[in-house]
DNA sequence: ACAAGAGATCATGTAAAATGATGAAAATAG
DNA sequence: CTATTTTCATCATTTTACATGATCTCTTGT
């Protein structure tokens, strides 16, 4: 059979739904009539579809019989079935998206918000929908949060202080406060709170970088006093580790401290420091799922438990 | 039948391409460039998309910024891009299997074929085209593997006997005369042909059932013996193995018989009685693929080759 | 404030699809 | 052997959807 490329038509999802139809069913006809067309309307679509694909995909013995799809046919229903399915789970995969139920959330974060608030966060929400995929992304900086916010690579991300970007929105959950974390010896031992002037002279165990170490060192430098590390890592454990050893005092916030350790005092520091106060970001409101906005709402709860809520 | 839904529009292959375009280009307008549309015609598209899914899949900040996925979006465009690559997969298919190159070739056949003949059919079919996969079904019987071929189950298939079957189209290969396989004894080394006679009083080993076995037995009656089994089976090996033993002679087609094995002598049946032809059974000429052509041709040189030829 | 750039919207012409009626081919029944 | 039924193809026609080009609106950058 010769095709004239008269008409350039080509694959449509309809031309497949007909190919699985008329195989299904056997006859034109009745294809037609399981898809609410008729029988010329189908007939135009199979040749339609031969037409595109270059060869007949049924053998019509004529007469009372029914038609049989041609190898090519076969071929082709083969794939046809893959698209039309993964057709519905598109439908399907938006429709739970929407309502919350299913998908997919990406949340950003950062290390401190990882060891508890995240995790108490993460499981009510997965207590809610358990089929939501959750991801985690974690950062050191704010700056590659927001970017992937922005783009849509996040659909949440957990931000620190103060965030000054038009393109988000942010909710605060709270504050958390940078506390000394130091040997429980026999000079601790007797403080409720931890003498700022003394980091100068011992030195303090920090992170390597990031945003919480910048402002960490300028909460410092404004009560007067420049810090020297003796020690820096970026494992929370290693540095609560190493300040039980009595190097030196760790300087942490205090999301990140595991307050069950024997071997440490925490303490606040004497002048505070200004806290660090933790935020939600949020993309714009045509960008966020029912799962970001659930989780969002979440975290506002678990903030208010759990952290420092700035004075008013 | 009138449909009240306020699209009327389903989810069509040009919408999934403008959706993939608009996100890789970034705007509407160079994804209209791309696909060759103006701009209008993306916007309607993308349009026609939301409203067939029920929700946006782009947020357009609006001003000269790029436009970028909503989370449905994404959800979308992930499946999208399946679809379409499922697209291009199948016209390569179709393109393959026309060539001759590749697709499947579903081969049907019966154990006597299995043993020889068969083999050294794939074996150049394959050697031309190897990327062809075969796939072999062996039945006992002409009829299911008839019915299967019409049924577009098989692409071609090996047939025993003469066969009356309008809907299919056969290829005479050559006749495989039954042959005695006999302990290798006294008796039977003086013998150049087993006389039929002596089969009566010996009984046979034969196949369980099947066509071939039904052929032996009209066969034998024929030269006015009437078989009677010492052992069936329907195992070439064992059938081979006991009469090596010498409980009866079996009676086999030629090509089943392994004529290697120095156990045993492989005589003629004197009188001879109506060989079996053997043929290849294709369907009409619309369902054939060119693998089922090329695959003909082959089996019908091999025939020549290994076959008695019929006197014509 | 203004211009530039991006998508949305509108009216319009055109192309494609669906329809309903008719025709041709083939198996089946009488 | 003819009539009937079932089937798909074809044709002319209507209806629908599509793409276009010309504005409109909005936002950003200067």
């Amino acid at each position: 059979m010769k095709c004239y490329d008269t008409c350039v038509t080509s694959v449509e999802i309809r031309y497949l739904e007909a190919l699985r139809a008329v195989t299904e069913e056997g006859t034109f006809t009745d294809a037609a009539i399981r898809l609410g067309y008729s029988q010329a309307a189908v007939s135009q679509q199979i040749q339609s579809l031969e037409s595109a694909l270059g060869h007949a995909v049924f053998d019509r013995p004529g007469g009372p019989r029914a038609v049989t799809l041609t190898p090519t046919g076969r071929a082709c229903l083969r794939h046809a079935e893959v698209i039309l399915d993964r057709l519905d789970e598109m439908r399907a995969d938006i429709d739970l998206l929407h309502a919350g139920l299913g998908g997919r959330l990406a949340c950003g974060t950062f290390q401190s918000v990882s060891v508890e608030l995240l995790p108490l966060i993460v499981g009510r929400v997965l207590g809610e929908t358990p089929d939501l995929q959750i991801r985690v992304v974690e950062e050191d900086e704010n700056e590659p949060l927001i970017a992937r916010l922005i783009a849509g690579d996040l659909d949440v991300t957990f931000l620190a202080g103060p965030v000054r970007e038009p393109m988000i929105e942010t909710i605060p959950l709270g504050e958390d406060p940078f506390v000394v974390v130091a040997a429980d010896d026999e000079f601790t031992r007797d403080l409720s709170a931890f003498p700022a002037q003394m980091l100068a002279g011992t030195g303090i165990i920090g992170e390597s970088a990031g945003t919480a170490q910048s402002f960490i060192e300028e909460g410092l430098r404004s009560v007067g006093v420049t810090p020297r590390y003796r020690f820096q890592t970026n494992d929370n454990g290693a540095m609560q580790a190493m300040a039980r050893t009595g190097l030196a005092p760790a300087l942490m916030p205090l999301l990140a401290v595991n307050t069950d350790d024997p071997g440490v005092r925490v303490l606040p520091l004497d002048p505070p420091i200004a806290p660090r106060s933790i935020l939600l970001g949020l993309p714009g409101p045509a960008l966020r799922t029912p799962a970001a906005t659930r989780f969002a709402q979440i975290a506002a709860d678990v903030g208010r438990e759990r952290l420092a809520q700035p004075a008013s």
